[in-house]
DNA sequence: TTCGCCTGTCACATGCCTGTAACACACACA
DNA sequence: TGTGTGTGTTACAGGCATGTGACAGGCGAA
């Protein structure tokens, strides 16, 4: 979970390979393909974090790739970044119209690239970000995998973790079992609803092991929500 | 409730896929067809939050579906955004005395429709595009499904919170009990009138249990309706 | 392999919410 | 003041949403 992973679209081979190593060096899992259909069916076998997509690739283009990316099950809310060759003004605008989270323009530094990628992941999933988040008296660290509440350290199952961090990332928000089983479970699991209530009851034992106060909210006929304590 | 029910009626195939993802992706829920009488049935049985409606489609023209949604029970207050093929002054005017709320004219970017879209729903319907509404001393977030006033949260059912949503988003004005069966039990409940009475009555008291004064007005033989306090 | 943890589902308990009926009360009109 | 219509209020039975404990299967570690 700390380590994000990335889905690099990129035909220009020396490029790639490039930013590649410097992403993977910083810590990212890296896929890379320069074919947009190849890159579309990784995409959907594994799910990434986060893609970074040439406007001008062979075969499929890259908007095409990004309709597609944002129309599939599972991918719609992936966080995409656009590789733009020339600073066409027309080129922007109709890459976020497609839906990239943000763009950036040949030449361009890794480094620049590399502080694109973390900005858009603290906005769109701060934990993934590697950034520790705080609700309440509870702190999670991404990177550790770990859960404290005051002080002392939660001990939490990988689906309680995952609905915990979830709910992190979006405190006081009322979320529907559905959106819980989308998040949480992936999108397109066939889990029965009532499943999440009892994950639900596990988290909450599990936070209240120390005998502090129940920060999960139940809003009849809507879902759950996590209230700072 | 925070992710607005979109439907879509454009026959344009490629335009309409482009504008369901976008719009998708932006957290709305949408439902396309490229067929008008499809359109009215599908509305009927599920109204939508907002239609986007194309002038030009075969077969019922845009114009009679318009027209036809205002007169149908249950849509008659749905918002319609028109797409109108040309700059032509005939088209806008009749769209808008047809009941159009807004039109925008092709072409035109995925980001515009989204504005109007966005800029129709806080108007008509703020809680759903997100947006705390505030009537008088009291304050509703839609997104933590809450309602505070003077600082203390109000203790609701879901039912009651949905009634009490409704007023707030439409503030001042009387609706009738049927009126109020059709936006907060769904189109097409088959329930008696009478029981909107019950409802507010024990919205009433879940309100005013601080002591503070009654907000809801009855007007005889007509309905009820918030006021500001 | 065995063991232990995790997971998804079920069945049951419980408490809240809901729709309706019945009665009391207020208002308009004669 | 009487009458009828419309609304306020209460009680209640049933339904529905959620809480909770148990259980069998899966999976990985040892």
């Amino acid at each position: 979970m700390a380590s994000p992973k990335l889905l690099l679209v990129e035909d220009d081979i020396s490029l790639a390979e490039l930013l590649e190593y410097r992403f993977t060096k910083e810590g990212y899992r890296v896929r890379s393909t320069p074919d947009g259909d190849e890159a579309l069916e990784m995409a959907e076998e594994d799910a990434p974090d986060l893609v970074i997509l040439d406007w001008m690739i062979e075969g499929t283009s890259g908007i095409e790739v990004c309709r597609r990316l944002r129309r599939a099950k599972g991918t719609e809310h992936v966080p995409i970044i656009m590789l733009t060759a020339r600073e066409a003004e027309d080129d922007r605008i109709r890459g976020l119209d497609t839906g990239a989270d943000d763009y950036i323009t040949k030449p361009f530094s890794p480094r620049e690239l590399l502080a694109r990628v973390s900005a858009v992941l603290r906005r769109v999933r701060p934990a993934l970000a590697g950034e520790t988040i705080q609700v309440g008296d509870m702190k999670l660290d991404p990177v550790a995998h770990r859960v404290e509440r005051e002080g002392k350290e939660l001990k939490l199952g990988p689906t309680e973790y995952r609905l915990l961090a979830f709910f992190m990332e979006h405190p006081r928000r009322v979320f529907s079992r559905a959106q819980l089983l989308d998040a949480v479970w992936g999108t397109g699991s066939e889990i029965e609803e009532r499943t999440v209530d009892v994950h639900i009851r596990r988290l909450r034992k599990a936070i209240e092991a120390g005998g502090a106060p129940d920060p999960i909210r139940t809003v009849r006929s809507a879902g759950y929500a996590l209230e700072p304590v």
